[in-house]
DNA sequence: TTGACGACAATACGATCGTATGGCTACGGT
DNA sequence: ACCGTAGCCATACGATCGTATTGTCGTCAA
């Protein structure tokens, strides 16, 4: 299931989560990969396509990690707190991820392509909660709107945890979600 | 007023707001601010002392302009709208800002020192935000968490509306920073 | 007057970077 | 049997990096 290019992707992104994108260079991916330089070369013409590539990876993984958690979801209003946990950051989802699409968004602020994968997918993120909203509380004027609140927040949560456990730990995270969604019914 | 160390701190800060801290180089802060590399080592012994002054200087700075915008402010619910306006990168604040503030969070994730000074920062706006939603709206019962719940939703709404203008353009932060701010007397 | 020192500038060093190049091996089609 | 090509490695090239070293001016205390 996993080929050559799959495995060096993964460590890319092992790198970026423990190292950031400035830890990211052809040849530590070839080291953490076990491989050479021209290996990473024969498969990514360049870092950039390596990286957009890798982008592109943990994309399709979290929406498959997503879909087999939102399996078990019994509700649109229990799917949607899965949901929000998961982006949040809040207990079961490893700071790893945080910090790798962190990095991946600081870094698309100044590259073009990175940034409209990430706009695409944040994008897709958002229909995905609005329609949850729509669907688990259909009194909501502006599922849109609120989609919107919500990313944002988990967005916001997700690198509080990350960064200042103390302040903010999952617990917390966890809270914060539940009085924001208990507000979607109440408010 | 500005020495020649702010001077360099203020290129440096240029450098990240258009190139992000990949594209911060002493040799490009030093041409940034028309000096040698000799200068930029004379005022900062390596680059990592350099890019801790640059964090306390945006904090610095960004504390002055605050409390300029906060001194017309006619009410704490109205000094609180303010401060909620300009962290979330609604009209009136710069790009640019996000961006840095982004690119040092992402750099947090891997520099223990940097996580130092993004902890403190952080937690400061936590408590003043705080402070001021119990002096604006005192029944509520956690304005600890409701200032944590407000700040992480400021900080996505930012990101957002630094990488993906065309989803959340300043006007749809600042309608969804008022609905928030409406919340805080329903909910 | 001298001499130390602060504020730079110029240059050098070693490391690491992205990428290009060329070769080797194994295999699949003709 | 043979040729091409996929897959991979070793190495080289030029650029850029952080930092160390050394020198050159002023200014100002003694």
């Amino acid at each position: 299931m996993a080929g050559p290019s799959e495995h060096l992707l993964d460590a890319l992104v092992a790198i970026v989560a423990d190292r950031g994108l400035e830890g990211v260079s052809i040849r530590q991916v070839a080291d953490r990969a076990g491989v050479s330089i021209g290996a990473v070369q024969h498969h990514f013409p360049t870092k950039n396509a390596l990286l957009l590539a890798a982008m592109e990876h943990v994309s399709t993984r979290f929406r498959a990690e997503l879909q087999q958690r939102l399996s078990a979801a019994p509700s649109p209003g229990g799917a949607l707190r899965i949901l929000a946990l998961l982006l949040a950051g809040a207990d079961g989802a490893p700071r790893a991820s945080t910090v790798v699409w962190l990095s991946f968004a600081a870094h698309a602020a100044v590259d073009e392509q990175v940034a409209e994968v990430h706009r695409r997918e944040w994008a897709s993120l958002e229909r995905f909660l609005a329609d949850l909203v729509a669907a688990g509380a259909p009194h909501r004027t502006d599922p849109a709107g609120d989609a919107a609140a919500l990313l944002a927040l988990l967005d916001g949560l997700a690198v509080a945890v990350a960064l200042e456990p103390q302040r903010m730990p999952p617990a917390r995270a966890e809270r914060l979600v539940d009085a924001w969604l208990a507000g979607l019914d109440a408010g």
